[in-house]
DNA sequence: GCTGGCAGTCTCCACACACGACTGCTAAAC
DNA sequence: GTTTAGCAGTCGTGTGTGGAGACTGCCAGC
């Protein structure tokens, strides 16, 4: 997007219109803004440039009788601007220092990004999230037994980046402990470096040959991994922190509506509706940032998402907050950006 | 308490006032209640035994007009009197067989809970609540150590009834993966059986000892041992589903204003509040209910909690609903306590 | 002891009215 | 041509009034 379709007064009239609404969350008058340093002109001056506005639908009034509030459009043209000239500035250190309070020095990727979404809540004032990529492209790192009866077995399997899941197994038969240890020395010496999904499908592979080549241990071992696998393809881990922030912005009726409450605490629930939200805003770089009506859930409508993806290695996840569309856009979007950096330099880290 | 003190007409017209309320949420007019079956006199009658219930505190008016509303004396009433006559039912078939196929046959603990604390929220439409015993009573199965890289570990704590803890540590010295399994090996044959208490200061003791008797071997399995209980004395798990039903409660205005709402969204988040909440309402046996202005925090005086503790052995849990104080308490009540009994019995058939 | 009837009270809703806040427009000034 | 001051116009908000409706409390009669 280019900004020379605004006049450079038009546009700082604009600035100053959207942050004095965000800050306020009243109605600004032409009198408000005239009064503003930077902009020496007159409320009339101001009146003017404020109807080339509604014209262009970027401020619209309440009633006739209103200051003007900005557009979801007006919002935009806002947050582009920030984006535009903000892209240097990020706030990792804060942010950065945060999480290794909470999360200590070597966390569980869990417990990482379970603290991402607490910080990014303390430091925006609304609701964090963190999003694991998908568990399948993780790299297998390690599978390990543990007895837990004679027939029952706790599976833990640990891939790159902390990141351990664990399932208990109950098995037809009996098995002694010993083939437990030997099945995993195998899976180990087999498949470590692979990803999740080529570890199964390998799996699945030598399962069908094995049907004719009989061979106990393999058996066992290629039998437990594909039990464990089918659980790991469960949906995708999703944090979420500071819901009852959503009470706040209700009280202060930013057009935060009930349904708008209980959808967001819907979503907090079945966090799979977080990722199938996001599916669309995790290709960009950077951090994008989705203000009311763009939203395609009209239930959305009156809120902005914050979002920034971040990689390791071939996997994708994302940070992000979710507020009222009357959010400070300018430090949400260098937090959020903050925290995607921080928690990949973590991964990073760590392997 | 003693039903005597009310006539038994007297009783059965406040029952059925509380039940019209908790259904219609409209304060209870003399002329519908007379239309009621089972209490065959006129509306005259009836509105001088309301006149009787709201001298002693049972009801109340919100205006002069209006018809009568249970107060949380009322209520606790009409509680005991289901708990007094309720005690042979118990809902536990349709609780547990939800909680089956949530959590599956063989979950971990952790699964355990969650699926009750969801199947409460399920079927009460309540937020739903599970609260794990601390940890430092459970009972100590098994320990292993996964080598993660050639300083760092991952430890798997199991104790029984699939509860399954787990922390990575890293060391200031390389150490083979070999002594990491003679490490364990020495751990589990020294310690399983006992509470991780009783673990934690076995090995204290030990290590104390160790100053002088140089043992390499002993020396690193208790050093990491006592790194891993560190961090279990952590606070109690909790488990809690069903916040967005908060968002229906207030919408309805049930007496859930907004700032009950924060205080309770932000017990969710904060889930020791909650825990702190509880701990005064564990010690007796069954269901207990605490009504509205019972609670000792004023901002939960539109709330009513109804809880149940679980045993499992010498450690104690808990399982609840926590609604608006017009809740429906005879439902809610066989609900908890069908979740702690399902709960308390999983426990018992994985140990 | 119960019931029918009636007067009294209070909420709720609709309407009207005045006040205040801004705007849009116009004509004059720069 | 652009900016400004001034003014008329518009609309939301707060307040007050009145009538309808919903219950109750009380009293007299059964």
């Amino acid at each position: 997007m280019t900004f020379g379709a605004l006049s450079d007064r038009t546009r700082r009239v604009l600035a100053r219109l959207v942050k004095d609404y965000i800050d306020s969350g009243e109605p600004v008058a032409s009198a408000t803004l005239s009064r503003r340093p930077g902009l020496g002109v007159s409320s009339a001056t101001i009146r003017n440039v404020l109807a080339q506005l509604e014209d262009m639908g970027y401020v619209s009034q309440p009633h006739t009788s209103a200051g003007r509030v900005p557009t979801d459009l007006g919002y935009r043209y806002y947050v582009d601007m920030l984006l535009e000239t903000r892209r240097a500035s990020r706030d990792i250190s804060t942010v950065e220092a945060r999480m290794r309070e909470q999360a200590g020095d070597a966390p569980l990727f869990d417990q990482l990004l379970s603290s991402a979404s607490h910080v990014l809540f303390e430091v925006s004032h609304h609701v964090g999230f963190a999003i694991a990529p998908s568990d399948m492209h993780a790299i297998f790192q390690r599978i390990e037994f543990v007895p837990l009866s004679a027939s029952r077995v706790l599976v833990v399997m640990v891939a790159r980046g902390n990141h351990v899941s664990q399932k208990v197994i109950e098995l037809n038969e009996d098995i002694a402990p010993s083939a437990l240890t030997q099945a995993a020395n195998y899976l180990n010496a087999e498949f470590a470096g692979l990803s999740l999904d080529e570890v199964r499908q390998a799996v699945l592979a030598r399962l069908e040959e094995q049907r004719t080549l009989y061979d106990e241990l393999r058996a066992v071992a290629l039998t437990l991994a594909r039990t464990t696998l089918e659980g790991i393809q469960s949906p995708t881990a999703v944090f979420i922190d500071g819901a009852s922030s959503l009470a706040d912005d209700a009280e202060d009726a930013n057009g935060v509506s009930m349904s708008t409450l209980r959808t967001l605490l819907r979503m907090v629930e079945e966090k799979q509706r977080l990722v199938r939200l996001l599916d669309a805003y995790l290709d960009g770089p950077g951090v994008a940032v989705v203000i009311g009506a763009e939203h395609p859930d009209p239930q959305l409508h009156a809120c902005s998402l914050v979002v920034a993806a971040y990689r390791d290695g071939a996997r994708r996840g994302a940070v992000g907050i979710i507020g009222p569309t009357r959010m400070h856009y300018s430090r949400a979007i260098s937090v959020v950006d903050g925290a995607a950096v921080a928690v990949a330099r973590f991964l990073r880290d760590q392997n």
